[in-house]
RNA sequence: GCGAGGAUGGCGGAAUUGGUAGACGCGCUAGAUUUAGGAUCUAGUACCUUUCGGUGUGUGGGUUCAAGUCCCAUUCCUCGCACCA
């Protein structure tokens, strides 16, 4: 923290935040939920309070990209919306009080349709510009604003409210007087806080000057000429291509669908902008820094220091850790026990060596859970974070799980903080981790997330007692995709169940006496191949429930072929190796101990991973269908290097078939070896 | 509204360089074993049809010898974002 402290990462500032009045602390936007606390239930107030931040903003575009990544696309889009970045132009409007009013937009070429501006209500600019015959009328609409929660304001199909402040703003493109509202559509968190409307082309600034009655300036001709753009008979605005019109310079302009400096009519907007100082291209993002106070007493304290005389500084190396006291009072004064801990609290000034004050509030515990896989590397070094040789050694973790509930919180702050420790010359890794697969989640048996309030919670020790853990394991990667989840099913359980206890008499029971089938060598050889195949090819692709469905179809094989002879064979043998080493990732204890009566005395978690034999898994004969017209109409078996016209003569012989050739004549014949033929008669 | 993913038997699901839809399991049916039940084993199990055969992967079209898979349109479901300027 100190080091990022050094580096400005870290940062102290005055900061609008969600504080609930009941449990007196910030709470982070996830833990509102539709404007109330978590776990008060109370409703949050917006707050101004100097905190402690991360500057993740200025990672904003390496956190988009995601080159070399092996990332599920969802987490990817959903980390991209998060850091929303958009392309346009800042623009300063002046007051007619001559203030400067930034506004940020990514539609500059619409500049001559702006016909007002509107202010966010905590615009800090509201309360000077506001004219003394519309204060009432202001500041009701701004304290009415204050108190609903974000999520209030920005309810879908909400109806346009605002009030206009008495004064104007002057645009710097035509210097046209336009009036200056407040409306609560404008949030202070997004872009400036403040926007020049164009109600002939965005949406929101139509809605709402149809509602006021304001100025409605046509500034793009529509591409496709049935498309009226005359304002009193638009329903709607016009986002859409064409050429500009009512736009000094820009007429004539072309304007596409395309973003940025992509779109002709964009381009030569900011052109215009920079030539005549009026504005410049930026770059926007809905990202924010990231607010890591906390006023809790569980937590990683802050190690920072107030002295009146030198400022805030750090606390000195030699005494790091800052380590929470044990001895404090819970007392309901609805503050941090911190705050009246005085032994805690009062500190010397690591620089003068005066009285100082320590920092009360502690880290929000996303920090620790940031950079956890650096410190597991080094857990007992005592002098620093981790050790650097041995994270550059290491990182990136190569494969990394987890829900995705974890898709923008966890494995954003995760990647910032890797960036973080890479600039603060510690490794050159870029990304924590390379591949990252999600799981889905079982649900109740009702199709619900389960919750002790719905009743319908599985307990796995009960599991566990009924079946043993291997059973309950094993079901668990069985039940469905490992990727997607879905609800329990108690009744499934039991086909597992059934499956390791076959699988356990295979080994352990004795054989019954009976005659060998002539190929059971084969068979068994080649389906032991296809199982060490297929289970490979599952586990790498995260396919955990069919690989268990190949090891069940082994187990079937085999108990076909049991007898007192064939389990003298090496190929029988084999085979229950085989079984048991592929059986150990899902099954562990029962494959130990089924190991142990195969006679090895190591364990079988210490095997290699097996590889397979091509070759085994060839036949002589294949099956094939055969097709006229597209209907498989017989089967027939052929060998494996047939040939094409060998093949369609065994297939034309086949009664069933001659029968539909008498009706007609074969148009074409289509043979794919190994899995069909097909006959078009006609 | 924008973006992503999905829809296959009674159920969970399998199958994509286009090539026999329903692997594997649950459930169900019948039989063996058992005093009985449970457990176990064997056989069967998409739907319609006595058979022949026909139909079938949300819906409607299309491409193809051949479509769950490719193309166009469309419905519904789940998830994420959302008055983002």
């Amino acid at each position: 923290f100190i080091e990022m402290v050094k580096k400005g990462v870290a940062y102290r500032k005055e900061s609008l935040v969600n504080w609930d009045p009941v449990d007196q602390t910030v709470l982070a936007n996830e833990q509102v939920i539709d404007g109330r606390g978590e776990r008060s239930g109370a409703l949050v107030e917006r707050r101004l309070m100097p905190q402690w931040h991360f500057k993740i903003t200025d990672y904003a575009d390496e956190l988009l990209d995601f080159d070399g990544l092996d990332w599920p696309e969802r987490v990817r889009l959903m980390q991209t919306n998060w850091i929303g970045r958009s392309e346009g132009a800042e623009v300063v409007f002046k007051s007619d009080q001559g203030d400067d009013i930034e506004i940020f937009t990514t539609r500059p070429d619409t500049l001559w349709g702006a016909t007002f501006m509107v202010l966010a209500p905590e615009h800090p600019l509201v309360a000077k510009l506001t004219a003394d015959d519309k204060r009432d009328a202001v500041n009701t609409y701004v304290e009415q604003a204050s108190r609903m929660s974000e999520i209030d304001r920005q309810a879908e199909g909400k109806d346009k409210t605002g009030e206009f402040i008495g004064s104007y703003a002057i645009n710097p493109v035509n210097n046209t007087k336009i009036p200056i509202w407040i409306a609560d559509y404008v949030m202070m968190g997004y872009g400036t806080g403040a926007i020049m409307a164009v109600p002939y082309g965005d949406q929101r600034d139509f809605e709402f000057a149809k509602k006021f009655d304001l100025e409605i300036i046509p500034v793009v001709k529509p591409e496709d000429e049935s498309i009226s753009f005359d304002p009193e008979i638009m329903t709607e605005a016009y986002a859409g291509s064409g050429t500009m019109i009512n736009s000094g310079p820009l007429d004539g302009a072309i304007c596409n669908e395309q973003k940025g400096r992509k779109n002709p009519a964009i381009d030569a907007a900011i052109r215009w902008l920079e030539e005549n100082n009026a504005g410049q291209a930026r770059v926007n993002y809905r990202l924010r820094d990231w607010l890591i106070s906390r006023q809790r007493y569980w937590g990683t304290p802050i190690p920072m220091i107030y002295c009146d005389d030198c400022g805030i500084v750090p606390e000195k190396e030699e005494n790091l850790p800052v380590v929470l006291p044990e001895d404090v009072a819970f007392l309901p004064t609805g503050e941090s026990p911190l705050k009246s801990h005085e032994a805690f609290i009062n500190c010397t000034c690591p620089t003068c060596g005066g009285p100082a004050k320590r920092e009360t509030d502690t880290m929000d515990t996303f920090m620790d859970s940031s950079w956890y896989w650096f410190r597991y590397l080094s857990p007992n070094k005592e002098d620093g974070p981790f050790d650097s040789a041995l994270a550059q050694q290491w990182t990136p973790v190569n494969l990394y799980t987890g829900g995705i509930e974890h898709a923008i919180l966890h494995l954003l702050y995760a990647r910032f903080f890797t960036k973080v420790i890479r600039d603060l010359g510690l490794t050159t890794t870029n990304e924590p981790f390379t591949k990252l697969r999600n799981q889905g989640m079982i649900l109740g048996e009702d199709n619900e997330k389960m919750s002790k309030s719905r009743g319908n919670v599985v307990n796995p020790d009960d599991l566990v007692a009924e079946y043993g853990a291997d059973t309950v394991r094993t079901y668990l990667m069985f039940i469905g995709p490992w990727s997607e989840g879905g609800p329990w099913n108690s009744q499934g359980i039991e086909g597992v169940s059934r499956f390791l206890r076959r699988a356990w008499s295979l080994i352990v029971e004795p054989a019954q006496e009976g005659k060998s089938e002539p190929d059971t060598d084969k068979t068994l050889t080649r389906a032991m191949n296809l199982a060490i195949k297929e289970v490979t090819e599952d586990l790498d692709a995260f396919q955990f429930n069919t690989a268990i469905a190949e090891l069940m179809t082994l187990v079937n094989v085999m108990s076909k072929a049991k007898n007192a002879q064939v389990v003298t064979t090496s190929s029988w043998q084999d085979a229950c190796k085989m079984l048991v080493t592929l059986l150990a990732p899902f099954a562990p204890h029962i494959s130990e101990e089924l190991w142990s009566r195969l006679g090895h005395d190591t364990s079988v978690h210490l095997e290699a991973w097996p590889s397979y034999d091509e070759g085994a898994l060839e036949q002589s004969t294949v099956p094939m269908a055969v097709q006229v017209n597209g209907k498989v109409r017989a089967q027939i078996e052929v060998s494996k290097d047939a040939s094409k016209d060998a093949i369609l003569d065994i297939a034309k012989a086949e009664p069933n078939i001659a029968k539909y050739l008498q009706d007609g004549d074969i148009k074409r014949e289509i043979v794919v070896p190994g899995k069909l033929v097909n006959l078009v008669v006609k």
